[in-house]
DNA sequence: TAGTGGTCTAGACCACTGG
DNA sequence: CAGTGGTCTAGACCACTAT
Protein backbone atom coordinates (compact mmCIF):
# COMPACT_ATOMS: atom_id res chain seq x y z
CA UNK A 1 0.00 0.00 0.00
CA UNK A 2 3.27 2.57 0.34
CA UNK A 3 4.86 2.36 -2.93
CA UNK A 4 3.54 2.61 -6.16
CA UNK A 5 -0.28 4.64 -5.02
CA UNK A 6 0.37 7.12 -8.17
CA UNK A 7 -0.73 4.96 -11.48
CA UNK A 8 -2.02 2.09 -11.82
CA UNK A 9 -5.41 1.68 -12.76
CA UNK A 10 -3.60 -1.83 -13.91
CA UNK A 11 -5.05 -4.82 -11.87
CA UNK A 12 -2.42 -6.40 -9.68
CA UNK A 13 -2.91 -9.85 -12.04
CA UNK A 14 -1.58 -8.19 -14.66
CA UNK A 15 0.78 -6.58 -13.32
CA UNK A 16 2.15 -9.42 -11.67
CA UNK A 17 1.96 -11.17 -15.38
CA UNK A 18 3.85 -8.08 -17.19
CA UNK A 19 6.55 -8.35 -14.69
CA UNK A 20 6.93 -12.13 -15.42
CA UNK A 21 6.92 -11.73 -18.77
CA UNK A 22 9.33 -8.80 -18.95
CA UNK A 23 11.64 -11.56 -17.35
CA UNK A 24 10.96 -14.20 -19.62
CA UNK A 25 11.52 -11.46 -22.83
CA UNK A 26 14.76 -9.89 -20.86
CA UNK A 27 16.27 -13.44 -20.49
CA UNK A 28 16.23 -13.55 -17.22
CA UNK A 29 13.81 -16.43 -17.57
CA UNK A 30 14.69 -18.60 -20.37
CA UNK A 31 12.63 -21.59 -21.44
CA UNK A 32 12.74 -24.41 -19.42
CA UNK A 33 13.07 -22.76 -16.05
CA UNK A 34 11.04 -22.37 -12.90
CA UNK A 35 9.23 -19.18 -12.04
CA UNK A 36 8.73 -18.53 -8.56
CA UNK A 37 5.69 -20.35 -6.92
CA UNK A 38 2.28 -18.89 -6.60
CA UNK A 39 2.92 -18.56 -2.36
CA UNK A 40 6.30 -16.83 -3.60
CA UNK A 41 4.57 -14.50 -6.15
CA UNK A 42 1.60 -13.81 -3.83
CA UNK A 43 4.33 -12.62 -1.04
CA UNK A 44 6.92 -10.97 -3.14
CA UNK A 45 4.08 -8.18 -4.66
CA UNK A 46 2.12 -8.06 -1.10
CA UNK A 47 -1.56 -10.03 -2.52
CA UNK A 48 -3.42 -13.16 -2.47
CA UNK A 49 -2.62 -16.52 -3.70
CA UNK A 50 -5.57 -16.42 -5.74
CA UNK A 51 -3.86 -13.03 -7.65
CA UNK A 52 -0.42 -14.51 -7.90
CA UNK A 53 -2.47 -17.36 -9.69
CA UNK A 54 -4.57 -15.25 -12.37
CA UNK A 55 -1.38 -13.73 -13.33
CA UNK A 56 0.01 -17.29 -13.89
CA UNK A 57 -3.01 -18.43 -15.52
CA UNK A 58 -2.75 -15.04 -18.22
CA UNK A 59 0.68 -16.32 -19.28
CA UNK A 60 -0.29 -20.18 -19.68
CA UNK A 61 -3.32 -18.67 -21.56
CA UNK A 62 -0.96 -16.90 -24.26
CA UNK A 63 0.98 -20.14 -24.04
CA UNK A 64 3.89 -18.34 -22.78
CA UNK A 65 4.22 -21.10 -19.87
CA UNK A 66 3.10 -24.40 -18.43
CA UNK A 67 2.68 -25.68 -15.38
CA UNK A 68 3.38 -28.86 -13.73
CA UNK A 69 1.34 -30.36 -11.17
CA UNK A 70 3.75 -30.92 -7.84
CA UNK A 71 6.60 -29.28 -9.62
CA UNK A 72 6.07 -25.60 -10.40
CA UNK A 73 4.86 -23.66 -13.20
CA UNK A 74 7.77 -23.37 -16.43
CA UNK A 75 8.43 -21.46 -19.19
CA UNK A 76 7.60 -23.16 -21.89
CA UNK A 77 10.22 -24.63 -24.66
CA UNK A 78 10.26 -23.67 -28.23
CA UNK A 79 9.45 -26.94 -30.08
CA UNK A 80 10.58 -27.65 -33.66
CA UNK A 81 7.86 -27.62 -35.84
CA UNK A 82 6.53 -30.31 -38.23
CA UNK A 83 5.74 -28.95 -41.30
CA UNK A 84 3.34 -30.42 -43.77
CA UNK A 85 2.44 -28.72 -46.99
CA UNK A 86 1.92 -28.96 -50.17
CA UNK A 87 4.22 -31.48 -50.62
CA UNK A 88 2.37 -33.81 -48.09
CA UNK A 89 0.17 -35.53 -51.48
CA UNK A 90 2.64 -35.35 -54.18
CA UNK A 91 3.96 -38.37 -55.99
CA UNK A 92 7.74 -38.03 -55.10
CA UNK A 93 7.26 -38.73 -51.40
CA UNK A 94 4.74 -41.77 -52.22
CA UNK A 95 8.00 -42.79 -54.37
CA UNK A 96 10.29 -43.04 -51.67
CA UNK A 97 7.95 -45.29 -49.53
CA UNK A 98 7.75 -42.68 -46.61
CA UNK A 99 4.74 -40.99 -46.02
CA UNK A 100 5.33 -37.52 -44.85
CA UNK A 101 5.27 -38.03 -41.11
CA UNK A 102 7.44 -40.89 -41.07
CA UNK A 103 9.89 -38.01 -43.03
CA UNK A 104 9.83 -35.32 -40.43
CA UNK A 105 10.08 -37.48 -37.79
CA UNK A 106 13.43 -38.62 -38.84
CA UNK A 107 14.35 -35.59 -39.70
CA UNK A 108 13.61 -34.66 -36.33
CA UNK A 109 15.48 -38.01 -34.82
CA UNK A 110 12.30 -38.94 -33.33
CA UNK A 111 9.93 -42.01 -33.55
CA UNK A 112 7.03 -42.07 -35.64
CA UNK A 113 4.23 -44.40 -34.99
CA UNK A 114 0.88 -44.01 -36.67
CA UNK A 115 -2.30 -46.08 -34.67
CA UNK A 116 -4.70 -47.93 -37.24
CA UNK A 117 -8.08 -46.18 -34.34
CA UNK A 118 -10.79 -47.61 -36.45
CA UNK A 119 -11.95 -48.04 -40.06
CA UNK A 120 -15.84 -48.56 -40.54
CA UNK A 121 -18.50 -47.81 -42.46
CA UNK A 122 -20.22 -44.51 -41.85
CA UNK A 123 -22.55 -42.03 -42.16
CA UNK A 124 -20.18 -39.14 -43.54
CA UNK A 125 -20.69 -35.60 -41.82
CA UNK A 126 -22.47 -33.02 -43.33
CA UNK A 127 -19.28 -31.08 -44.52
CA UNK A 128 -17.74 -34.24 -45.62
CA UNK A 129 -20.49 -35.67 -47.52
CA UNK A 130 -21.06 -31.99 -49.54
CA UNK A 131 -17.12 -31.97 -50.30
CA UNK A 132 -16.99 -35.93 -51.10
CA UNK A 133 -20.05 -35.59 -53.21
CA UNK A 134 -21.57 -38.50 -51.27
CA UNK A 135 -25.24 -38.96 -49.75
CA UNK A 136 -25.38 -37.71 -45.84
CA UNK A 137 -28.00 -39.65 -45.57
CA UNK A 138 -26.96 -42.80 -45.31
CA UNK A 139 -23.51 -45.01 -44.54
CA UNK A 140 -22.30 -43.61 -47.90
CA UNK A 141 -18.43 -43.64 -46.80
CA UNK A 142 -15.49 -45.57 -45.05
CA UNK A 143 -14.12 -43.90 -42.39
CA UNK A 144 -10.34 -44.28 -41.28
CA UNK A 145 -9.47 -42.21 -38.09
CA UNK A 146 -5.86 -42.61 -37.62
CA UNK A 147 -3.59 -41.12 -34.36
CA UNK A 148 -0.19 -39.98 -34.96
CA UNK A 149 2.57 -40.04 -32.44
CA UNK A 150 6.41 -38.56 -32.37
CA UNK A 151 8.33 -40.39 -29.46
CA UNK A 152 4.72 -41.41 -27.98
CA UNK A 153 3.49 -37.94 -28.28
CA UNK A 154 0.69 -37.19 -29.84
CA UNK A 155 1.02 -34.85 -32.88
CA UNK A 156 -1.72 -35.32 -35.29
CA UNK A 157 -5.29 -36.47 -35.37
CA UNK A 158 -6.77 -37.85 -39.45
CA UNK A 159 -9.95 -39.05 -40.24
CA UNK A 160 -10.17 -40.08 -43.83
CA UNK A 161 -13.02 -40.29 -45.87
CA UNK A 162 -13.95 -42.74 -49.07
CA UNK A 163 -16.98 -43.74 -50.79
CA UNK A 164 -17.46 -46.89 -49.79
CA UNK A 165 -18.98 -47.90 -52.92
CA UNK A 166 -15.81 -48.08 -54.10
CA UNK A 167 -13.90 -49.08 -51.38
CA UNK A 168 -15.86 -51.73 -50.48
CA UNK A 169 -13.63 -55.59 -50.36
CA UNK A 170 -10.50 -53.83 -51.38
CA UNK A 171 -7.43 -53.16 -49.23
CA UNK A 172 -9.16 -49.44 -48.53
CA UNK A 173 -10.76 -50.80 -45.51
CA UNK A 174 -8.17 -52.92 -44.31
CA UNK A 175 -5.33 -51.62 -41.75
CA UNK A 176 -2.34 -52.46 -44.13
CA UNK A 177 -3.35 -51.08 -47.80
CA UNK A 178 -0.67 -52.18 -48.96
CA UNK A 179 2.11 -50.23 -51.63
CA UNK A 180 1.79 -46.51 -51.69
CA UNK A 181 -0.97 -46.76 -48.83
CA UNK A 182 -4.71 -45.66 -49.70
CA UNK A 183 -3.80 -43.56 -52.86
CA UNK A 184 -1.78 -46.59 -54.55
CA UNK A 185 -5.47 -48.48 -54.03
CA UNK A 186 -7.44 -45.23 -55.35
CA UNK A 187 -4.94 -44.96 -58.12
CA UNK A 188 -5.75 -48.81 -58.92
CA UNK A 189 -9.51 -47.36 -58.99
CA UNK A 190 -8.67 -44.71 -61.67
CA UNK A 191 -8.47 -41.88 -59.98
CA UNK A 192 -4.89 -39.95 -60.17
CA UNK A 193 -5.05 -36.98 -58.00
CA UNK A 194 -4.00 -33.81 -60.00
CA UNK A 195 -5.15 -31.53 -57.83
CA UNK A 196 -6.19 -30.69 -53.40
CA UNK A 197 -8.20 -28.46 -52.28
CA UNK A 198 -6.91 -27.96 -48.35
CA UNK A 199 -9.17 -25.81 -46.29
CA UNK A 200 -7.44 -24.26 -43.19
CA UNK A 201 -8.72 -22.78 -39.90
CA UNK A 202 -7.65 -22.28 -36.56
CA UNK A 203 -9.26 -22.47 -33.07
CA UNK A 204 -9.54 -23.81 -29.48
CA UNK A 205 -9.56 -27.69 -28.96
CA UNK A 206 -12.71 -29.50 -27.62
CA UNK A 207 -12.34 -31.38 -24.55
CA UNK A 208 -11.90 -34.76 -26.21
CA UNK A 209 -8.89 -33.37 -28.55
CA UNK A 210 -7.24 -31.80 -25.74
CA UNK A 211 -7.32 -35.43 -23.92
CA UNK A 212 -5.94 -37.19 -27.07
CA UNK A 213 -3.46 -34.31 -28.42
CA UNK A 214 -2.58 -33.89 -24.70
CA UNK A 215 -2.61 -30.29 -25.18
CA UNK A 216 -1.30 -27.52 -22.61
CA UNK A 217 -3.68 -25.12 -22.10
CA UNK A 218 -3.43 -21.93 -24.21
CA UNK A 219 -2.33 -24.25 -27.71
CA UNK A 220 -4.78 -23.83 -29.94
CA UNK A 221 -5.27 -26.37 -33.04
CA UNK A 222 -4.79 -26.18 -36.99
CA UNK A 223 -7.17 -27.93 -38.73
CA UNK A 224 -6.97 -29.17 -42.44
CA UNK A 225 -10.05 -30.04 -44.62
CA UNK A 226 -8.51 -31.76 -47.76
CA UNK A 227 -9.84 -33.05 -50.87
CA UNK A 228 -8.42 -34.90 -53.48
CA UNK A 229 -9.41 -34.18 -56.78
CA UNK A 230 -9.00 -37.07 -59.88
CA UNK A 231 -8.37 -36.45 -63.34
CA UNK A 232 -11.79 -35.10 -64.08
CA UNK A 233 -11.41 -33.00 -61.10
CA UNK A 234 -14.03 -35.54 -59.17
CA UNK A 235 -13.32 -35.95 -55.02
CA UNK A 236 -12.46 -38.90 -54.18
CA UNK A 237 -11.20 -38.95 -50.80
CA UNK A 238 -11.21 -36.35 -48.14
CA UNK A 239 -9.65 -35.86 -45.08
CA UNK A 240 -10.05 -34.13 -41.77
CA UNK A 241 -6.69 -33.23 -39.94
CA UNK A 242 -6.12 -32.13 -36.31
CA UNK A 243 -2.95 -30.69 -35.66
CA UNK A 244 -1.10 -29.27 -32.51
CA UNK A 245 -0.24 -25.97 -33.42
CA UNK A 246 2.40 -25.63 -31.21
CA UNK A 247 4.07 -28.57 -33.25
CA UNK A 248 2.81 -28.31 -36.44
CA UNK A 249 4.06 -25.75 -39.59
CA UNK A 250 2.15 -25.90 -42.37
CA UNK A 251 3.82 -25.03 -45.92
CA UNK A 252 2.75 -24.26 -49.50
CA UNK A 253 4.15 -23.52 -52.22
CA UNK A 254 2.58 -23.07 -55.86
CA UNK A 255 2.71 -21.17 -59.30
CA UNK A 256 1.14 -18.54 -59.69
CA UNK A 257 -2.28 -18.22 -61.92
CA UNK B 1 -25.10 -33.09 -0.86
CA UNK B 2 -27.92 -36.18 -1.19
CA UNK B 3 -27.92 -36.44 -5.25
CA UNK B 4 -24.86 -37.28 -6.71
CA UNK B 5 -22.65 -39.07 -3.82
CA UNK B 6 -21.21 -42.08 -5.84
CA UNK B 7 -18.80 -41.43 -8.77
CA UNK B 8 -17.54 -38.21 -9.37
CA UNK B 9 -13.98 -37.42 -8.35
CA UNK B 10 -14.81 -34.87 -11.19
CA UNK B 11 -14.26 -31.20 -9.80
CA UNK B 12 -17.52 -28.92 -9.19
CA UNK B 13 -16.19 -26.56 -11.79
CA UNK B 14 -15.71 -29.16 -14.56
CA UNK B 15 -19.19 -30.42 -13.65
CA UNK B 16 -20.99 -27.34 -13.98
CA UNK B 17 -18.88 -26.44 -17.67
CA UNK B 18 -20.06 -30.20 -18.73
CA UNK B 19 -23.65 -29.25 -17.67
CA UNK B 20 -23.59 -26.08 -19.55
CA UNK B 21 -21.59 -27.87 -22.59
CA UNK B 22 -24.35 -30.06 -23.11
CA UNK B 23 -26.94 -27.77 -22.19
CA UNK B 24 -25.73 -25.53 -25.60
CA UNK B 25 -24.72 -28.96 -27.83
CA UNK B 26 -28.46 -29.84 -27.00
CA UNK B 27 -29.78 -26.51 -28.58
CA UNK B 28 -31.33 -25.52 -24.84
CA UNK B 29 -28.99 -22.86 -25.39
CA UNK B 30 -28.66 -21.62 -28.89
CA UNK B 31 -25.85 -18.79 -30.00
CA UNK B 32 -26.62 -15.37 -29.08
CA UNK B 33 -28.11 -16.58 -25.69
CA UNK B 34 -27.52 -15.67 -22.10
CA UNK B 35 -26.05 -18.36 -19.53
CA UNK B 36 -27.24 -17.68 -16.44
CA UNK B 37 -25.32 -15.36 -13.96
CA UNK B 38 -22.23 -16.56 -12.02
CA UNK B 39 -24.16 -15.99 -8.72
CA UNK B 40 -26.99 -17.72 -10.01
CA UNK B 41 -25.00 -20.73 -11.14
CA UNK B 42 -23.57 -20.91 -7.87
CA UNK B 43 -26.42 -21.35 -5.95
CA UNK B 44 -28.00 -23.52 -8.29
CA UNK B 45 -25.10 -26.58 -8.09
CA UNK B 46 -24.28 -25.26 -4.44
CA UNK B 47 -20.72 -23.98 -4.83
CA UNK B 48 -18.92 -21.14 -4.58
CA UNK B 49 -19.40 -17.74 -7.06
CA UNK B 50 -15.75 -17.81 -7.53
CA UNK B 51 -16.38 -21.96 -8.74
CA UNK B 52 -19.34 -20.93 -10.79
CA UNK B 53 -16.95 -18.50 -12.54
CA UNK B 54 -13.87 -21.28 -13.06
CA UNK B 55 -16.33 -23.33 -14.73
CA UNK B 56 -17.45 -20.17 -17.20
CA UNK B 57 -13.84 -19.66 -17.64
CA UNK B 58 -13.30 -23.39 -19.16
CA UNK B 59 -16.26 -22.53 -21.65
CA UNK B 60 -14.36 -19.34 -22.45
CA UNK B 61 -10.95 -20.83 -23.13
CA UNK B 62 -12.72 -23.37 -25.35
CA UNK B 63 -14.46 -20.30 -27.96
CA UNK B 64 -17.97 -21.68 -26.53
CA UNK B 65 -18.98 -18.64 -24.88
CA UNK B 66 -17.68 -14.83 -24.26
CA UNK B 67 -18.31 -12.45 -21.11
CA UNK B 68 -19.87 -8.68 -21.75
CA UNK B 69 -19.10 -6.97 -19.08
CA UNK B 70 -22.41 -5.50 -16.97
CA UNK B 71 -24.26 -7.72 -19.38
CA UNK B 72 -23.59 -11.55 -18.96
CA UNK B 73 -22.11 -14.81 -20.61
CA UNK B 74 -23.09 -15.54 -23.75
CA UNK B 75 -23.10 -18.30 -26.04
CA UNK B 76 -20.59 -17.57 -28.96
CA UNK B 77 -22.16 -17.34 -32.15
CA UNK B 78 -20.95 -18.68 -34.92
CA UNK B 79 -18.94 -16.29 -37.66
CA UNK B 80 -18.81 -16.19 -41.18
CA UNK B 81 -15.73 -17.00 -42.64
CA UNK B 82 -13.24 -14.55 -44.49
CA UNK B 83 -11.70 -16.71 -47.45
CA UNK B 84 -7.83 -16.13 -48.52
CA UNK B 85 -5.83 -18.61 -49.97
CA UNK B 86 -3.95 -19.43 -53.06
CA UNK B 87 -5.97 -17.12 -55.08
CA UNK B 88 -5.05 -14.07 -52.54
CA UNK B 89 -2.39 -12.90 -55.26
CA UNK B 90 -4.11 -14.00 -58.47
CA UNK B 91 -3.71 -11.86 -61.23
CA UNK B 92 -6.92 -12.10 -61.85
CA UNK B 93 -7.99 -10.54 -58.98
CA UNK B 94 -5.89 -7.85 -59.75
CA UNK B 95 -7.43 -7.27 -62.79
CA UNK B 96 -10.63 -6.39 -61.17
CA UNK B 97 -8.86 -3.53 -59.06
CA UNK B 98 -10.61 -5.19 -56.21
CA UNK B 99 -8.56 -7.01 -53.25
CA UNK B 100 -9.01 -10.01 -52.27
CA UNK B 101 -10.35 -8.33 -48.88
CA UNK B 102 -12.72 -6.08 -50.35
CA UNK B 103 -13.88 -8.88 -52.26
CA UNK B 104 -14.49 -11.06 -49.31
CA UNK B 105 -15.93 -8.14 -46.85
CA UNK B 106 -18.36 -6.88 -50.04
CA UNK B 107 -19.44 -10.68 -50.42
CA UNK B 108 -20.28 -10.85 -46.94
CA UNK B 109 -22.13 -7.26 -47.29
CA UNK B 110 -19.72 -5.43 -45.14
CA UNK B 111 -17.89 -2.39 -45.44
CA UNK B 112 -13.85 -3.03 -46.05
CA UNK B 113 -11.84 -0.21 -44.57
CA UNK B 114 -8.00 -0.61 -44.73
CA UNK B 115 -5.75 1.74 -42.51
CA UNK B 116 -2.46 2.25 -43.68
CA UNK B 117 -0.14 2.06 -40.23
CA UNK B 118 2.64 3.07 -41.25
CA UNK B 119 5.51 3.19 -44.33
CA UNK B 120 9.09 3.39 -42.68
CA UNK B 121 12.53 2.30 -43.76
CA UNK B 122 13.41 -0.38 -41.03
CA UNK B 123 15.73 -3.01 -39.82
CA UNK B 124 13.86 -6.27 -41.26
CA UNK B 125 13.06 -9.37 -37.96
CA UNK B 126 15.73 -12.12 -38.77
CA UNK B 127 12.94 -14.71 -40.73
CA UNK B 128 11.79 -12.18 -42.77
CA UNK B 129 15.27 -11.03 -43.70
CA UNK B 130 15.89 -14.82 -44.09
CA UNK B 131 13.51 -15.17 -46.70
CA UNK B 132 13.68 -11.75 -48.46
CA UNK B 133 17.39 -12.65 -48.71
CA UNK B 134 19.01 -8.73 -47.53
CA UNK B 135 20.87 -7.71 -44.33
CA UNK B 136 19.49 -8.40 -41.20
CA UNK B 137 22.28 -6.02 -39.93
CA UNK B 138 20.63 -2.48 -41.22
CA UNK B 139 18.04 -0.59 -42.89
CA UNK B 140 17.66 -2.59 -45.58
CA UNK B 141 14.08 -3.42 -46.05
CA UNK B 142 10.19 -0.80 -46.30
CA UNK B 143 7.95 -1.53 -44.14
CA UNK B 144 4.35 -1.39 -44.76
CA UNK B 145 2.07 -1.64 -41.71
CA UNK B 146 -1.89 -1.90 -42.50
CA UNK B 147 -4.72 -2.80 -40.48
CA UNK B 148 -7.90 -4.53 -42.01
CA UNK B 149 -11.48 -3.97 -41.11
CA UNK B 150 -14.71 -5.21 -42.02
CA UNK B 151 -17.75 -2.62 -40.34
CA UNK B 152 -14.99 -1.32 -37.92
CA UNK B 153 -14.07 -4.80 -36.89
CA UNK B 154 -10.66 -5.87 -36.88
CA UNK B 155 -9.94 -8.73 -38.88
CA UNK B 156 -5.99 -9.03 -39.67
CA UNK B 157 -2.77 -7.34 -39.70
CA UNK B 158 -0.23 -7.14 -42.00
CA UNK B 159 3.03 -6.10 -42.55
CA UNK B 160 4.49 -6.04 -46.15
CA UNK B 161 8.46 -5.87 -46.80
CA UNK B 162 10.30 -4.62 -49.67
CA UNK B 163 13.73 -4.57 -50.53
CA UNK B 164 14.75 -0.48 -49.89
CA UNK B 165 17.40 -0.51 -52.66
CA UNK B 166 13.95 -0.97 -55.10
CA UNK B 167 11.89 0.77 -53.28
CA UNK B 168 13.76 3.75 -52.22
CA UNK B 169 12.17 6.93 -54.34
CA UNK B 170 9.36 5.08 -55.55
CA UNK B 171 5.52 4.93 -55.05
CA UNK B 172 6.31 1.91 -52.98
CA UNK B 173 7.35 3.95 -50.37
CA UNK B 174 3.80 6.07 -50.75
CA UNK B 175 0.10 5.31 -49.53
CA UNK B 176 -1.40 5.35 -52.23
CA UNK B 177 0.52 2.41 -54.35
CA UNK B 178 -1.39 3.32 -57.45
CA UNK B 179 -2.71 0.97 -60.26
CA UNK B 180 -3.05 -3.02 -59.23
CA UNK B 181 -1.12 -1.84 -55.77
CA UNK B 182 2.42 -3.40 -54.81
CA UNK B 183 2.53 -5.70 -57.47
CA UNK B 184 2.00 -3.34 -60.13
CA UNK B 185 5.12 -1.30 -59.10
CA UNK B 186 7.01 -4.12 -58.35
CA UNK B 187 6.05 -5.91 -61.83
CA UNK B 188 7.73 -2.67 -63.36
CA UNK B 189 10.44 -3.25 -61.36
CA UNK B 190 11.06 -6.33 -63.36
CA UNK B 191 9.58 -8.53 -61.06
CA UNK B 192 6.80 -10.81 -62.08
CA UNK B 193 5.46 -13.17 -59.50
CA UNK B 194 5.51 -16.78 -60.76
CA UNK B 195 4.98 -18.66 -57.11
CA UNK B 196 4.13 -17.88 -53.92
CA UNK B 197 5.01 -19.62 -50.88
CA UNK B 198 2.84 -19.44 -47.81
CA UNK B 199 4.22 -20.80 -44.03
CA UNK B 200 1.32 -21.18 -42.02
CA UNK B 201 1.17 -21.57 -38.40
CA UNK B 202 -1.85 -20.86 -35.30
CA UNK B 203 -1.25 -19.69 -31.92
CA UNK B 204 -2.32 -17.54 -29.42
CA UNK B 205 -2.10 -13.79 -30.06
CA UNK B 206 -0.18 -11.84 -27.89
CA UNK B 207 -1.27 -9.02 -25.80
CA UNK B 208 -0.98 -6.84 -27.95
CA UNK B 209 -2.77 -8.01 -30.80
CA UNK B 210 -5.29 -9.38 -29.00
CA UNK B 211 -5.99 -5.64 -28.52
CA UNK B 212 -5.34 -4.35 -31.74
CA UNK B 213 -7.56 -7.35 -32.89
CA UNK B 214 -9.91 -6.99 -30.37
CA UNK B 215 -10.21 -10.63 -29.44
CA UNK B 216 -11.92 -12.04 -27.30
CA UNK B 217 -10.42 -15.36 -25.16
CA UNK B 218 -10.44 -18.22 -26.38
CA UNK B 219 -9.62 -17.09 -30.30
CA UNK B 220 -6.41 -18.14 -31.17
CA UNK B 221 -4.99 -15.91 -34.35
CA UNK B 222 -3.70 -17.30 -37.54
CA UNK B 223 -0.10 -16.55 -38.98
CA UNK B 224 0.76 -16.49 -42.36
CA UNK B 225 4.24 -15.57 -43.61
CA UNK B 226 3.81 -14.98 -47.02
CA UNK B 227 7.31 -15.13 -49.86
CA UNK B 228 6.78 -14.10 -53.66
CA UNK B 229 9.00 -15.14 -56.24
CA UNK B 230 9.70 -13.90 -59.47
CA UNK B 231 10.50 -15.12 -62.52
CA UNK B 232 14.20 -16.27 -61.71
CA UNK B 233 12.76 -17.82 -58.53
CA UNK B 234 14.01 -14.63 -56.06
CA UNK B 235 12.43 -13.46 -53.21
CA UNK B 236 10.53 -9.78 -53.90
CA UNK B 237 8.32 -9.12 -51.40
CA UNK B 238 7.52 -11.42 -47.74
CA UNK B 239 4.58 -10.31 -45.65
CA UNK B 240 3.18 -11.39 -42.05
CA UNK B 241 -0.41 -12.26 -42.11
CA UNK B 242 -2.11 -11.73 -38.72
CA UNK B 243 -5.60 -12.83 -38.95
CA UNK B 244 -8.30 -13.48 -36.11
CA UNK B 245 -8.60 -17.19 -36.47
CA UNK B 246 -12.47 -16.76 -35.58
CA UNK B 247 -13.29 -14.92 -38.80
CA UNK B 248 -10.82 -16.40 -41.06
CA UNK B 249 -10.16 -19.27 -43.32
CA UNK B 250 -7.79 -20.49 -45.53
CA UNK B 251 -8.10 -21.98 -49.25
CA UNK B 252 -5.13 -23.46 -50.79
CA UNK B 253 -6.05 -25.64 -54.24
CA UNK B 254 -2.85 -26.34 -56.43
CA UNK B 255 -1.97 -29.03 -58.60
CA UNK B 256 0.01 -32.06 -57.72
CA UNK B 257 3.47 -32.50 -58.27
C1' DT C 1 7.82 -34.92 4.60
C1' DA C 2 7.89 -30.35 2.68
C1' DG C 3 6.74 -27.82 -1.20
C1' DT C 4 4.25 -27.40 -5.33
C1' DG C 5 0.01 -26.52 -8.13
C1' DG C 6 -5.42 -27.64 -8.21
C1' DT C 7 -9.64 -26.64 -6.23
C1' DC C 8 -12.81 -24.40 -3.28
C1' DT C 9 -15.19 -21.16 0.10
C1' DA C 10 -17.50 -16.90 1.64
C1' DG C 11 -17.17 -13.05 1.73
C1' DA C 12 -15.91 -7.84 -0.42
C1' DC C 13 -15.63 -3.81 -3.52
C1' DC C 14 -15.33 -2.03 -8.27
C1' DA C 15 -16.87 -1.12 -13.22
C1' DC C 16 -20.13 -1.58 -16.60
C1' DT C 17 -24.94 -2.05 -18.52
C1' DG C 18 -29.64 -1.53 -18.70
C1' DG C 19 -34.11 0.17 -17.50
C1' DC D 1 -31.05 1.91 -9.59
C1' DA D 2 -30.39 -3.33 -9.54
C1' DG D 3 -27.91 -6.82 -11.77
C1' DT D 4 -24.02 -8.24 -14.24
C1' DG D 5 -19.07 -9.63 -14.75
C1' DG D 6 -14.02 -8.23 -13.00
C1' DT D 7 -10.99 -8.35 -9.33
C1' DC D 8 -9.37 -9.44 -4.86
C1' DT D 9 -8.73 -11.41 -0.03
C1' DA D 10 -7.45 -14.94 3.44
C1' DG D 11 -8.05 -18.63 4.51
C1' DA D 12 -8.67 -24.29 3.65
C1' DC D 13 -7.95 -29.06 1.98
C1' DC D 14 -6.45 -32.13 -1.79
C1' DA D 15 -3.15 -34.31 -5.25
C1' DC D 16 1.20 -34.64 -7.01
C1' DT D 17 6.47 -34.50 -6.88
C1' DA D 18 10.62 -34.65 -4.97
C1' DT D 19 13.87 -35.79 -1.29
Amino acid sequence: MTASDASPPQPASRRIAQALRSAIERGELSAGDRLPSERALAEEYGAARNTAREAIRLLAEQGLVTAKHGRGVFVREPQRLFRFGSDRYSLRNRETGLTPFRLEASRQGKTARIDVLSIRRAVPPPGIAERLKVSADEESVVHRENHYFADDEPVQIVSTYLRWAEAQGTALTQPKTGPHGIYGRLEELGHTMTRVRDEISARMPTPEEARLLELPPGVPVLEVLHTSLDQDSEPFEVSRYVHRADLTGLLYELPVE
